[in-house]
DNA sequence: ATAAAGTCCTGAAAGC
DNA sequence: TGCTTTCAGGACTTTA
């Protein structure tokens, strides 16, 4: 699930649930999403500490706290960040449940745990986010030339590549190029700038739609909403969609209209 | 049993 | 040729 807009929203679930709020207890349930730190120094760092503004990078979350460390987490394929009444029953997959006052209390959920969760000083932080290229949503045309020019591999691989741009995933990338009527497989290389400032174009109005709907939305005018059909067709022209490995990943594209490398229509 | 919306590591290919 | 960058594939993990 989480891609850009996913974590977007789980900045939001915190906000609203855990900004301001003193964390008063902390239960790890499941260690295995700790990612190099360890259950005592997690418990002893943020215990009593306020939690700050949450910002974003990509597809990481940051959450300052008045103790000088920050949480971070990430989300993997299946994670998830959510506000819970602590009444509310707890789930086989809520790994880490973080209680705050005011009777509120925030749950990493997870069910494969492909990432997990650390605790960084502000150096760890740069650390992770200098690995990174810039956050998908801030990237303006030409800076969008100048980090895909280059590359020679696939399209579809280098707008999946985190250090290239921070934030695409999957579905987002398939959604793109079908939008911008390129095929996933074509090497960068080979596309003109009108290509790639269509495929700029989509990705903003892609981006601005999934994070108002907080995730990829699947409508059935998107390509996302066919994903999972069991004979999808494009919603553009009705062809069926073709479904391939492209760098490593299932990528469904539509055979009819993701043709163009130039900026013909 | 296969595959899933992510990332890291490895070894190899491509480029200068 | 040699060094660096880029790329593809597998591992990690759990469940439908």
């Amino acid at each position: 699930m989480p891609e850009l807009p996913d974590v977007e929203a789980f900045r939001q679930v915190l906000m609203n649930c855990g900004r301001r709020r003193r964390v008063t207890d902390i239960e790890v349930r499941d260690a295995g999403v700790l990612r190099g730190v360890t259950e005592k120094r997690l418990r002893r760092e943020l215990t009593g500490r306020r939690l700050g503004k949450a910002w974003r990078h990509g597809k990481w979350l940051f959450v300052p706290t008045d103790g000088g460390s920050t949480l971070v987490c990430h989300f993997g394929m299946t994670g998830s960040l959510r506000c819970c009444r602590p009444d509310e029953p707890i789930e086989p997959h809520d790994r880490i449940v973080l209680t705050l006052d005011e009777a509120r209390d925030l749950r990493y959920r997870d069910q494969r745990k492909l990432q997990g969760v650390r605790l960084a000083d502000e150096y760890t932080v740069d650390r992770i986010v200098d690995g990174l290229g810039p956050d998908a949503l801030t990237v303006d045309r030409s800076e969008f030339q100048d980090l895909l020019s280059g590359r020679r591999g696939a399209v579809k691989s280098a707008l999946m590549d985190q250090s290239v741009i921070a934030g695409l995933g999957n579905l987002l990338c398939d959604e793109i190029l079908w939008r911008a009527r390129v095929d996933p497989r074509t090497p960068t290389r080979d596309l003109d700038r009108t290509a790639l400032r269509r495929i700029h174009s989509a990705m903003g109005r892609v981006l601005t739609a999934s994070v108002r709907a907080g995730r990829v939305p699947p409508r059935r005018s998107w390509l996302t909403g066919r994903r999972d059909d069991g004979e999808p067709s494009c919603p553009r022209c009705g062809a069926s969609l073709r479904s391939t490995r492209v760098a490593g990943r299932r990528t469904l594209w539509c055979p009819r209209c993701q043709t163009s490398t130039t900026g013909d229509r």
